[in-house]
DNA sequence: CTTTGATGATTACATCTGTAGTCGAATGGA
DNA sequence: TCCATTCGACTACAGATGTAATCATCAAAG
């Protein structure tokens, strides 16, 4: 059963997302930019993603090469579906209204929903 | 500052935005359709939300009447907000374009979508 | 007036989460 | 060959969270 993944986690699932198999030290690395975690941090969290069945860990020699087993897109629609069906009742629609009263949604925004929408209908 | 609002407190707050002020009691049982929490376990978590100033509670004799204090449309957005945010680099249209891959989203949600964009622009 | 039931307050406790220190083993360089 | 460095594993710990029991008190019923 997929366990829930934490904020913290998802950094670090985002980083093996976008280049993977990576070492503890190059993940932390990369991290760097956005988080101000130690090394023994980063650690922890590869270590709860491995137990959750998250991520695999394949030996290179000395250390260890972390790689995603969930898709980013299961996540992604997994959260997504989560918020939607949480405060929406499980409707899009409700969510991008909201978003556009928010003022949320650019010009641009506009066009390219309204693109991606008159593909799927074609 | 508005403090981060739980998944079971949320539920607790969905609950006095559809009615307020209620009393504990009937919280509880409004609650008892969707959670399966004994009282005990309702009051908690109303004086949680009441500690982080999402409820006000008014004294009507023996006991207590509850109502929210932040509006639901500003949770729902803060909420939508972090999702778009966290997974979407904040902008709405890969979220779209993500249910769509998924076909999440059905004839009517395009229809109202569609309409809903329409309007924004005029 | 006294007992009982309702009510909010206090306390409890396991788990998860964020954040990190410590330790033992392996390894590469001197 | 021996030591310093590097790793992963284990341990730590406070705060949030889910879930609930207990306690003191007040009010209603008898």
């Amino acid at each position: 059963m997929a366990e829930r993944i934490s904020d913290a986690e998802h950094a670090v699932m985002e980083v093996l997302w976008a280049d993977a198999p990576l070492t503890a030290n190059v993940v932390a690395e990369r991290l760097s930019g956005s988080q101000s975690w130690t090394l023994p941090t980063v650690k922890t969290l590869l270590s709860r993603l491995l137990a959750k069945g998250a991520l695999a860990a394949e030996a290179e020699g000395r250390r260890f090469l972390y790689r995603p087993l969930i898709a980013r897109a299961d996540y992604i629609s997994g959260e997504s579906r989560r918020l939607v069906d949480r405060l929406f009742g499980g409707r899009l629609s409700p969510l991008v209204a909201h978003l556009a009263e928010q003022e949320a949604l650019t010009a641009q925004d506009i066009s390219e929903i309204e693109a991606l929408l008159r593909e799927l209908k074609s």
